[in-house]
DNA sequence: GAAAATATATGCGCAGCGCATATATATGAG
DNA sequence: CTCATATATATGCGCTGCGCATATATTTTC
């Protein structure tokens, strides 16, 4: 049963969610330009630098697509020259690396997403911006992950600027 | 050109982003539950119950897509018997409108994302919360708009928990 | 009253997804 | 060692959804 009454806690609740909404957009937009592909592509080539040499059915749990999907998702990148799968210790499996020009559109992908959340920070001040790393930090901590989905979340992330991610199990 | 020296705000700034995409996610995944269709179809759904015999041409520049995008997008939603195309006082124009079932599954459909974000929310305190709401509010504050990407941002807003919307020119 | 602007609708082709299925390799029971 | 089973990848197929180009109807402007 929802509550009917309205708080001031609930603005905080609307408030999250209009500006990931927004922040999402806006992300996904900036990533288009880079590349212009499924809104998966990017990420599919973030986890590839991370993880080089994984296999189709690997990246298709942490991308949570279904297998059909994930092979012509690298299809495309193949075509595209930014992949290559080459051949793994598993015979059945495939190896996912990425191309020279991979790992550069890949570092093009990261840097606009730095920059268009960059932008959204421009107004607070410093300590405004630890205060809310805080809190994020706490948030993220706390939401439920599977164990795959705490991959998923981090598919668009810059390790380097968090080095001590707060997903359970994750950090570095 | 980007600083290659990494501060801890950097890490505020990553999180922002990878908590804006796993929130988006499973705001996603629940109003699928309740809406099996294209994510903008739920977006319609609330932005028609704010305004009702809005024109096709209003809901494409608040949704951003393009215009046979909307009409097929109306299409849709008209054969599942939630939105009427009816006469408008511009003859060439439609007004929208929802029906009953259009009414009754925006408000699934609205408090599905609520419970979503609240879930996310769970571990804070009520100080945390009013922290965070007004360091929230001040980014959606400072976020660049145009005329019609501030309602763009809103559209999948619960009014009734945002009285005070913090995009210039969207208070009510 | 005719030309231009505006609002809606449609033909078409493409991107991307998932279900069902086929094929190749590895693993494990006997 | 062999054969049944499990695992990894790939493909046929049909569907959703999108945008470009274009067609049609109505309003506005001169």
């Amino acid at each position: 049963m929802r509550c009917a009454y309205i708080t001031i806690m609930d603005r905080t609740t609307n408030l999250l969610g209009a500006l990931a909404l927004g922040l999402t957009d806006r992300i996904q937009a900036s990533l288009k330009q880079v590349l212009d592909r499924s809104g998966e592509s990017a990420a599919a080539i973030i986890v590839l630098g991370y993880a080089p040499g994984l296999s189709v059915e690997t990246l298709r749990q942490v991308l949570e697509r279904s297998h059909p999907g994930t092979v012509r998702l690298i299809d495309r990148l193949e075509q595209d020259g930014l992949v290559e799968r080459r051949e793994a210790r598993d015979g059945r499996a495939v190896a996912l690396h990425l191309t020279r020009k991979g790992t550069k559109t890949r570092e093009s992908l990261m840097a606009q997403r730095l920059d268009t959340l960059e932008q959204a920070l421009q107004g607070l001040t410093g300590e405004e911006r630890i205060v809310l790393g805080e809190l994020l930090a706490k948030i993220l901590t706390n939401l439920p992950h599977s164990e795959m989905s705490k991959h998923n979340i981090c598919r668009l992330c810059s390790v380097p600027t968090c080095e001590a991610c707060p997903i359970p199990g994750n950090a570095v």
